[in-house]
DNA sequence: AAAATTTGTCTAGTGATATAGACAACTATA
DNA sequence: TATAGTTGTCTATATCACTAGACAAATTTT
């Protein structure tokens, strides 16, 4: 019996029929221990027939699971010497009263940045208009943005602002990339984040394609409302991050 | 170019050879639909052979789904009538600098209580050592709790105090049910949330059985640091919600 | 009563997933 | 150089996942 006890870990294994492949269900494990710390950058993994040892599978499903982890750029393998860690660590993504998106990864990239994709100018659903405090119907403008950090997808982000009091935000956003720069424009020189809502979930279709992920990912939801300091609610946001890239740390709390 | 559509849903589709069989990732995408509210109480799915045109796939695919939902307690089907949406919505549960358990889900449910499962002292780890700002190997007191609410379990803890100065909090947890009153005990009559880390990651065989979760599911990790007014660390807490069944409302920011 | 709608069950065929074993290719080490 | 350890490739087989079609059973509508 392998008794392979990692630290705090539970004896993590495999369910069967579940709809997860099995593969897949390994490949998650060791991603997650790489994620949790288990494996130096450029460690090597424990050799494949082990790992099917310690799984309780056959050595050619745990290929799979490494071969879809290589595809991934995570791993790396070497025929006759062994696999190994490419691991690159998870950001860690402030959420605060004050969080900014460059401010906060600050030491942890050397390159970030906030890409606009698209704008336009729509009818406030129930919920959009809920948060902005106006009335159903009302035109709201549409901002979908990928934020960016050492070129890799970190989050994806809908935000809406009413259409008639931000007037050109799609530009000013095109020309700084940067949300408190383009609010300035409009006077707003501080902005406070009222609420948010966190939720987690399969990536869709959209998702894998906007962050870069592979189907079964993880994202992680974050539904916020963004207020001046006297509460007037100036942008209803949606942003989705992959969870395998970025954690969410609440410390202005 | 694929004409995205953003009416607010997106086109949602379904990738084959990923690891995730088809009728997990459609059990998983009604879901999602019902918890994002697209279906009153008790209202009627469309049927099957509407489904399995929607998503591409045999109607034989769409009824392993919905039986998985069926088994789950999320839908009920009744011949020749439908398919019903039993739907518990999902709690919200706040996380703020002086979140409690009992006060925050009041008013969404009838009944709520933590159950301790176990107890034990150990010697702290290196992150646990960190959190709590005392020496590595230094002996912690570790309770294991789980919340229910409405007879559902809807989180899954693990808290470290260090034993010295916390002997005896096992026992008060257990009598009480209450981290806030086990705490009144050791003098602390008020304490905040300095940190918290959040996270997302597929449930391993640990969460599935302590959440009564279907294998696939995903479950939200919140690492907490808990101090008195003046700072000092009381309590190193690693807690898991089901992703299902609870989202995070972070108010107090 | 009849028709339409919907879920439930059955059979059959195809492709993906997983197991099993053997051996080749490459690397590091004794 | 020889050996052990590791990844890469091949064949074969069994099981699961998905598709396809047909019909039964139950309910609602006409």
């Amino acid at each position: 019996m392998g008794t392979k006890m990692v630290g705090q870990k539970s004896a993590s294994s495999i369910e069967r029929r579940s709809g997860v492949s099995v593969w897949r269900q390994i490949a998650d494990q060791i991603l997650h221990s790489i994620a949790a710390g288990d494996f130096a950058e450029n460690a090597a993994l424990p050799p494949e027939v082990a790992l099917a040892e310690r799984y309780g599978v056959n050595r050619h499903t745990v290929r799979s699971a490494i071969s879809a982890l290589v595809q991934d750029g995570v791993l790396r393998a070497e025929q006759g010497r062994g696999t190994f860690v490419l691991s690159r660590k998870r950001l860690s993504y402030p959420i605060g009263a004050r969080t900014r998106f460059s401010t906060g990864l600050q030491g942890q990239t050397s390159e970030r940045h906030i890409v606009l994709l698209t704008s336009a100018i729509e009818p406030a659903s129930q919920r959009i208009a809920e948060g902005l405090g106006i009335a159903r119907g009302t035109d709201v403008i549409r901002l979908e943005t990928r934020g960016e950090a050492d070129g890799r997808p970190v989050s994806r982000a809908a935000a809406w602002y009413e259409a008639k009091r931000f007037t050109g935000i799609d530009a000013a956003m095109a020309e700084t990339g940067s949300v408190t720069a383009s609010l300035k424009r409009f006077g707003i020189d501080d902005y406070l984040r009222q609420s948010t809502v966190l939720s987690a979930r399969h990536a869709d279709a959209a998702d894998l394609a906007d962050l870069d992920l592979q189907p079964g990912a993880i994202v992680l939801v974050a539904i916020a409302v963004n207020v001046t300091p006297d509460g007037r609610p100036i942008q209803f946001a949606e942003t989705r991050f992959p969870a395998e890239r970025v954690e969410l740390k609440l410390s202005a709390l």
